[in-house]
Order: structure tokens, then C-alpha cells, then sequence
DNA sequence: CTTGACCTCGCCCCAAGGGCACGCCGCAGA
DNA sequence: TCTGCGGCGTGCCCTTGGGGCGAGGTCAAG
């Protein structure tokens, strides 16, 4: 008796694919029985389909997310190979900084930073901002076009667009994870947003901050800049931390601050 | 104006988090607020908090699963730090596991390994089993505790207890991540199970085999070996794999076969 | 005829929140 | 005084990759 289809179970066993898995796959389109019986719903595999099972599983296994599989499972083994590799790599890349993430998490706050933090009253103003999700490769570009967007755009409304840049990370952001990043510049005046830069009032506040020293200004070392100023500010009871910190570009330099909003 | 106590959003800013991660926080009991306005349930945090805030904040960027977490914001900090050196090791050395894997993955079946692969039949018979989930490091461990407790039972049963020991991997057995194992023990007559041995009943099937060449018991090579068995039997049309793969020491010595069922 | 094994479908569950709706509250301007 | 805005609460649905459970249908064996 030669089988020439299998039932889900007997093929999941086969495959290492629970008859669970081998449903949601079929849903998902990734691998479909060879054909379904209609009156009773039993899904039937052909042994031919058990390479592409094991392969499915086996990627599974590998940690890969069901769609990124999808994908994979459709090209040549040796462009497969190639992602996978790349994938690897990425995700040795991200454990490498969690590394990083986890000394500077460790090390208790540089005393040589500290030691230059400040305090000085902001007062209120009005932002140009462009907000976008990037990871690291792409984020001086949109520093740089953000920017030169903003001003350009200040610059078409009559007014002057030598404001301070401002650039708020709300998430981190890695060359492998990506994050919603605000580039702001400050004016005065009036203008109408246009596209994607939107007006934001930035209330006046107090602001502790300390600028940041040559060869600090990249991860993972601007890292312990942002830890510097929130270890400063932990030290006075009389001062809360009430916001996201920044980073300032005061004038047209490199030069920047690590910036937060406290509040007395 | 000082200001002693913290909205959600305000501290949410402060620390990092979103006000609904830090509901969740709080429901779970890492970070409770200070006190909550019973009047409109406003949740309220006090500046000493914003550390603890900051700490959960950070472990939970490198990726750490909350109850893990809560278990470590609880540490000193030098035994936290022992225990994410211990997490981001587990981590990598998972990773070096996969790059592995893919390597498998990758290349082809050894023709040595698949020169040797045979066919026979399999009577059907019955087995005292013990199921358990175990990491690599316990395995040993569990299959000789395994064989010796049900050939002791065998044995107070009144038989010989000398039947061959079938162990079957359900899943993947790593270092770091654990998975269902079946140790089991053919044997002849009538027994009864006992606390956690089972009683199953092996069916008669024929069995793909391949005897594991020296040097190739253990991981990562063992899987070339399961390979081999798979790729000989994708090669053979009118044979078709229809359970889990095992391994079974036919005899009392340490060798042992990979087989795999299948039908014609 | 009944029993058990196997299959289906459908619902609820996990982590760690994001997003949305609805509703309450206080503050500001018209 | 009315209205709008923003912040906050609660509650529900969404995500991924299935596991687990229960109801009900199908199959072959006893």
C-alpha cells in the first residue's frame, strides 16, 4: 500500500510540524495541502511536500519570523543562504550592543561628565518638526534633509531659519532597530505647516544640560552622556526630570548639548 | 513650585516609559505608584521612583521578559549584573547554535553518512516510557535515571528488563532551550504503570536506520546524522517518512541507531 | 453498536504593550 | 457660560506563533 497522501498528523510527525503549525501555514499560504477533502475538511500532504515542510520548520527554528520564512522559502538555496547569513549577522550585531547597552547600564555615571553639567532657563518657543522612524544608517540623512527642509521652508515664509536644531529620540536607536526620531529647528514668527513639518510649542522650562565632549557624540559613548545628566539630576533632590531629554545644536557648529526638561 | 509628585505622562516622559507601560507595570507589581487619586484614579509617582523606573526602562531594551525582570530589579546590583553577564552569554551562545544549524541547514548530506542507511522491519511492541522536558545539560542525566528506574520496574514486574532503550526528541535540545524527550523501554509481558512511567504501544512499522558513526553522537553533528536518515528517505519515492525520528540502543552498548518510521 | 483515534473548527490564552473609543476632569478663550 | 483642548482613566481589539480545550464529524476495529 503505497501512501500517497499523508493526514495531518502522520505528515506533521514527518515534518517535525505540529498538525497546529501545519494549519496556520496553510492559512498563511505557506504551505498548502495537496488538496482537502471537502465533505470532512481533512487536509492531505503528498511526501513530495516534505522537503518544503522541513525547510519551513527548520527555519522556524532558527528563530525567523512566519512572513521574513514565507519569503525565504521561495528563493534558491543560495540566495537563502546569503539572508540568512545576513540575518545572522544582524542578529549578532544586536546582541554586540545589548553588550554595550549592558556596561554602560553597569558602570556607574563618568564623573568627568558630570562634573560639567548645568542648569539654564529656556524660555518658550515655537518648532518646525519633522518626526520620522529610522535606524541608525538612515538617521544623518534625515538629520541633515530634515533640517535643511525646515530652514529652507522658515526661510520661504520670510523669516530668518537660523534657529537651534533640536533632535528628540523617543526611541533607541540602532543600526538594527529602528525609532521615531523629531527634528526640530526654533523660530519666531509665523508659518503654515506644510507636508510633513508640523508646528509644536515648546513650553519654557528649566533645562539641566551638559555639552557633549569630542569623541562622545556616537553610541555607544553618547550613551553615558544621556546617563551623566539623568545621574546629575538624580543627585538633586530639589530638581525632577519632567521630559524627554534632546540633543540642542545651539549654534551652526557640530557642537551639541544632552538636554532635559526639569522642573524645581 | 516643587513638585512632589509625578502624572503618568510627566513621569512617563522622565523615565522613558509610556503611561501604558506603565500601567502594565504597575498591575504587575514592579512599579506601583506612589499613591492614586481615589477620586479619578490619576496614578501618581514621586521622583525617588524615576531610578527604579529607568532600571525597568533599560532591562527591558536589552530584551529581558518582564518577570524576569522583576526578579532582577529586586538584586543588588552586582548580583544583577552576574545574572544579565549569565542572560547575554545564554543569548549569544544560542546564537552561535543557530549559525550552526544553518550550516547544517545549508549543506548537503553527507554521502558518507547516507551510504550507510538501511531498512528494516520492526515488530510491534510495548514500552515503558518516562516523558519529560529537559535542557542538554540535564539530558544525560534524565535518560540514565530514565532507563535505570523502568528497567528496575521491569525487573520488579518480574522480567528480564533487558529491552532496547528508544529515546525520541520532540523538539530541539539545546543548552539553552529546553524540549519534550521520551525515554522508553521495550519489553515483553504484563506490567503496570507507575508514577511517571508510561505504557505505549510501539506498532509494528518499518524502519528507516542509520547506526551512528563514531565521533557523531552528540550535537552538533548528531544532526547530519538525522539528516542523512531524511535525505536517503526523500530519495527513495516509494518510501515515505510517517513519525518522529528516534534513537535506539539496540543492544547494552553505548551505540545507537537514528531510525525513522516509514510506510511503502 | 460502541469505542477510540484522528480530524475539523472555534474560542481563549501567553508577552508587552499600541491604538482606538468613550468618558471625566480642569483650564483656557470667546 | 459655552466650548474646545489636553491629559488621564477604563475597556476592547490587534499583533506572533502557536498550545490547549471542547464540540462535533469520520474512520476502522472490536
Amino acid at each position: 500500500m503505497q501512501k500517497r497522501h499523508l493526514l495531518a498528523g502522520e505528515f506533521g510527525a514527518a515534518a517535525r510540524l505540529s498538525p497546529k503549525a501545519l494549519r496556520l501555514y496553510a492559512d498563511l499560504g505557506l504551505l498548502l495541502p495537496a488538496w482537502v477533502e471537502p465533505a470532512t475538511g481533512y487536509r492531505c500532504y503528498t511526501p513530495d511536500q516534505l522537503p518544503r515542510a522541513r525547510l519551513l520548520g527548520r527555519l522556524r527554528r532558527l528563530g525567523l519570523p512566519l512572513n521574513r520564512i514565507g519569503h525565504l522559502a521561495d528563493l534558491t538555496p543560495q540566495a537563502r543562504e546569503l539572508e540568512l547569513r545576513g540575518w545572522l549577522r544582524a542578529q549578532r550585531d544586536l546582541l554586540d550592543e545589548r553588550a554595550a547597552a549592558l556596561d554602560a547600564l553597569q558602570a556607574p555615571a563618568d564623573p568627568g561628565l558630570t562634573g560639567a553639567v548645568a542648569e539654564r532657563e529656556v524660555p518658550a518657543t515655537k518648532v518646525l518638526c519633522r518626526t520620522r522612524r529610522v535606524d541608525s544608517t538612515t538617521l544623518p540623512e534625515l538629520i541633515s534633509a530634515a533640517d535643511r527642509d525646515i530652514r529652507a521652508h522658515l526661510r520661504a515664509s520670510g523669516l530668518a531659519g537660523d534657529g537651534s536644531r533640536l533632535v528628540s529620540f523617543h526611541d533607541l536607536v540602532t543600526p538594527d532597530s529602528d525609532g521615531l526620531v523629531e527634528v526640530a529647528v526654533t523660530y519666531d514668527g509665523s508659518v503654515e505647516p506644510v507636508d510633513d513639518l508640523h508646528i509644536r510649542l515648546v513650553p519654557a522650562h528649566t533645562a539641566v544640560y551638559l555639552p557633549v565632549p569630542a569623541g562622545h557624540e556616537d553610541l555607544p559613548l553618547i550613551l553615558r552622556v544621556y546617563d551623566a545628566v539623568e545621574a546629575w539630576t538624580d543627585a538633586r533632590p530639589d530638581l525632577v526630570c519632567t521630559g524627554h531629554p534632546y540633543e540642542i545644536y545651539p549654534g551652526t557648529g557640530a557642537r551639541f548639548d544632552v538636554a532635559c526638561p526639569v522642573s524645581r
